[in-house]
DNA sequence: CATGAATGAGCGTTCATTCAT
DNA sequence: TATGAATGAACGCTCATTCAT
């Protein structure tokens, strides 16, 4: 008996995130994404026991990926400003350099067909825990992680999103923005 | 010769909106849309070309809403952190008042089918030359449109979407950081 | 009281037959005419109880048309040799000069749903007392209608469809075999 | 994995062909086919793209029908006359043997949708060789392959379809007239 | 495990026709 | 008479899923 092949299953998910970027949540099918992915359709329920339970799945698997980015940018020298900065920046570079998967993530947190939307925040926790030992050392104001996460990722995540005019000014402006706001 | 029903019509739009509302952008189809408006799947086609044009032409006239209802809210004799108070307050209930609006202007402005998503910002003018006026006379700070729009939206946006946890906490939070942030 | 305008019948007509060319008969609808007409699709059924009786009443009035056309190019002087050729290349003229007609009378005498193809026949009537005269008095060989019909369109018909290869050679040879086969 | 079933796919043809003649080609569709066929419609694109690459396809395979028919009662032996009747009788009673083959050519081959019509003669090439023996041997009249092909088919098929009066008759008569133009 | 075949249900759309004006 | 609105039914086709190999 042969076991799964993660490597196929990779290539699903990676067909599953390419595709929505290209056509939207509302225009993939398993019969494409098994077209895009090099497999039959039915090996795709092999893996998963249904379309909505593997967008699910995937979904799950990549909400937190800018997150795990994020986190490699940062380093525990960093003074508050320099976090910031990091933040957001590497928020935004993520954005550019995974263009698939932060399409993938945006449409899927927005669908309500897949509910479990509170991975989004579960898989911040590390970056939290950052943030807190800034503050607690007096470096960062003391907002609630939920304000604080609102201020630090949703703008920058409209700015990603809209690709007509100049990106790096603006970006600039949302660090300076975010310092005043954010330090002491 | 019968005459186009504008409240035929009306309803057809309400339909489309309430169920994406419920069902997501994924899970509507003009069938769905027919039945929940009471009329022939083929009646939809003597008010529109096709579905996505029909989608389209609804999300253009509804994507503005949430800023001639925050218009409505906002008076000339307001100072400027009463005026951001107002619109982070405003933005927020609108979200609670209208659910199958925002949830249906969420969902489709990032729908890549839709692409004409620049309406968004189009409609917030009015709003725009207000902040102008306040930003003229010294009392918010000249930061961008863009990166005040998105601090401004965005943040809020996202709290509306969230419905775990305490809402008026974190709004109250949200409005003072954008005080700090944007007044003198 | 206004009465049917005949101008508009005729122009819905028309619009039949030139859609038929274009589309086939397989794809002609009541709103296709409509619109190729300028009319209303409601206004069709002003004149015709269905599509299908509208066909059937448009293809009994076309069916002949060829025969009258070919009526008009021959006169009592010619003798028989004469007759043939005008026949013959009068048909053909007819197929290129009226291709709307001639492509429309095609296909729907191959169309169950029209039954009454007997038409075709009936009309030539003028033309066989024609022949007859012809066959009488002992230049044209006595052979059986139907067989003469046969051999006198069906081939030219054919020729008239194939619009490769060089059409006038082709004529002139058929030309040349009907005189010997039905001139003494 | 399941094969593709030949004799589910020679349904699929039978069913559209015997369709055709039951209700023409304007009264086809993809549905009905299956339910005659006894198989899903969406089987049907398990073997076609589409109805119009399935309706070609079926056309290519059925047009030469008639010929192979022909052909199989042709031998050697024959002198040019026998050939004649042959032809002409042979023609005549694949016509009624194969109804639906017959109906279903004669209405393809006049439906612009399906335009590679040219296949219609490419596969009488055989039956032509024969001919030129006769015609090199001084049997046979050297007339065109194009004049020759019209004046031996396109009169038995227009008596093959006109079910009205005495075929018989007419048919003999027809070989008659056939043997005094093409015999020397 | 992996597959292409097979399918009923549903898709977006157009049909022939009727209705109300 | 003439019309655009309205429609249930059907269109060609794709869907998510299961079956048989």
């Amino acid at each position: 008996m042969r076991t799964r092949d993660p490597e196929k299953q990779q290539r699903i998910k990676d067909a599953t995130v390419r595709l929505i970027l290209r056509e939207g949540i509302d225009g993939v099918s398993v019969s494409k994404i098994a077209r895009e992915a090099g497999v039959s359709p039915a090996t795709i329920y092999v893996y998963y026991d249904s379309k909505e339970e593997m967008l699910a799945e995937v979904f799950r698997e990549y909400a937190h990926r800018p997150y795990g980015y994020l986190m490699r940018m940062l380093h525990p020298g960093m003074d508050a400003g320099e976090l910031i900065e990091a933040i957001v920046r590497g928020f935004f570079s993520f954005s550019r350099e995974h263009e698939e998967i932060f399409s993938f993530v945006e449409q899927c947190s927005r669908c309500p067909s897949l509910s479990s939307n509170a991975a989004d925040e579960d898989c911040s926790c590390d970056l939290f825990d950052l943030i807190h030992a800034y503050q607690a050392n007096g470096t960062l104001r003391p907002y609630s992680d939920r304000a604080i996460g609102a201020v630090l990722f949703a703008p920058v995540r409209l700015l990603a999103m809209d690709r007509s005019g100049p990106e790096e000014e603006s970006l600039g402006e949302l660090v300076e923005m975010l310092r005043r706001l954010l330090l002491f």
